[in-house]
DNA sequence: ATCGCTTGTTTAGTAACCTAAACAGTAGTT
DNA sequence: AACTACTGTTTAGGTTACTAAACAAGCGAT
């Protein structure tokens, strides 16, 4: 009777994420600064981002509040370890899905970046793994990767409606998005897909 | 001089999403209300996303001025041609989203559902599209499947430093995230890649 | 010592979300 | 008709994140 928390809404747990799009941006603004020039002031993450210093200043002194960011002997603002692993996670992030989207489902380099620059806080570091595993696996497997490849280079729209999707026609999968509407009693029916992965 | 737009700061485009988190939930709501039960209401909504009828009625009211969302003869919420298109593409999203993150990538149900969950509204439809002829052909070349699933099955975390990752170990590809900090002149290079879809 | 510039903070106002609570209808019941 | 219940909107208040503009502090130059 609690296993329905399963599929439970969980169109609301993106608030409850670890990070957020703007604190990861100013965490890799205060990295890339550092290594860039050997310091990072609140008027050069505010330049670099293009936002107001006041904007700046204000998101920055929240990021010393949860303790990612503190300021050196000379005052200038630097990652603390938590903030440094959090701004790595992001940015690693960001490289995998770019390197996905463009080489291996062979998006234009734009849309790739975009895209990526979207998702690089909402994907976990084991998720994030797992899809470096996967283009590892495909990269270093020549046969793999030229047919993966040459597979995706026949890609056409097709698909027009997105009503109609040939993955999706089996509607085994989509799970109910939010709890259980009507009573719908047997909650094991769920889990009526043994047949994949053995 | 102004190519270099390419490589600009990309960050910020996240709010001029097509469709928000939200917005996309509300009219999935709207939609899924509709096939469940026939008809949708502000309290159902409310009632299904777990919010406030205060909260669903002024999105709801966004939702009319953007021209997704009407009222029928009854005065019952209806998506318009353009919210339903939306809806779908979201749905859409979020499943080949999780199933890709589940079936081929292996990660766990819930996390696979969470995340989905999370980058729905934030995948191009064109990527979406690219993902799906991905999965198509994985799972239609059984020794390609059978390998890449076993490759999955061998996953083990390492990599367990994020600083440094075994993909991105060549640092080719990192593109400067924001702009031109230094000047770097020639922005040319940026388009080298006509190799695709011919 | 005062001008002028940069730096960082603060204040007021905007926008998209949410809650809680008051409010105005509409509708069924006694 | 009056009581109650439900529906939908509105109001006030909170959050995050932005802009614009005022402000305080530091610092070099004359």
């Amino acid at each position: 009777m609690s296993e329905k928390a399963t599929e439970r809404a969980c169109w609301r747990d993106v608030q409850k994420n670890d990070i957020t799009h703007s604190a990861a941006h100013y965490l890799m603004a205060i990295d890339t600064l550092r290594e860039q020039n050997g310091y990072a002031r609140v008027t050069d993450v505010a330049e670099l981002l293009e936002v107001t210093r006041g904007a700046a200043s204000i998101s920055i002194a929240q990021l010393k509040k949860r303790e990612w960011v503190t300021e050196d002997k000379h005052r200038f603002l630097v990652l603390t370890e938590e903030g440094k692993h959090m701004a790595m996670l992001v940015e690693q992030n960001f490289r995998t899905l770019s390197r996905f989207f463009e080489e291996v489902l062979g998006v234009s380099r734009e849309v790739a970046l975009a895209e990526a620059c979207k998702m690089e806080h909402l994907m976990s570091l084991e998720t994030g793994k797992r899809l470096v595993w996967l283009m590892k696996y495909i990269l270093s497997h020549g046969h793999t990767a030229a047919e993966i490849h040459q597979a995706m280079n026949c890609f056409k729209p097709g698909c027009e409606s997105v009503e109609h999707c040939p993955l999706c026609e089996d509607d085994s999968v989509p799970p109910s998005r939010y709890g259980v509407l009507a009573d719908s009693g047997n909650s094991e029916s769920g889990m009526a897909q043994g047949d994949r992965c053995e």
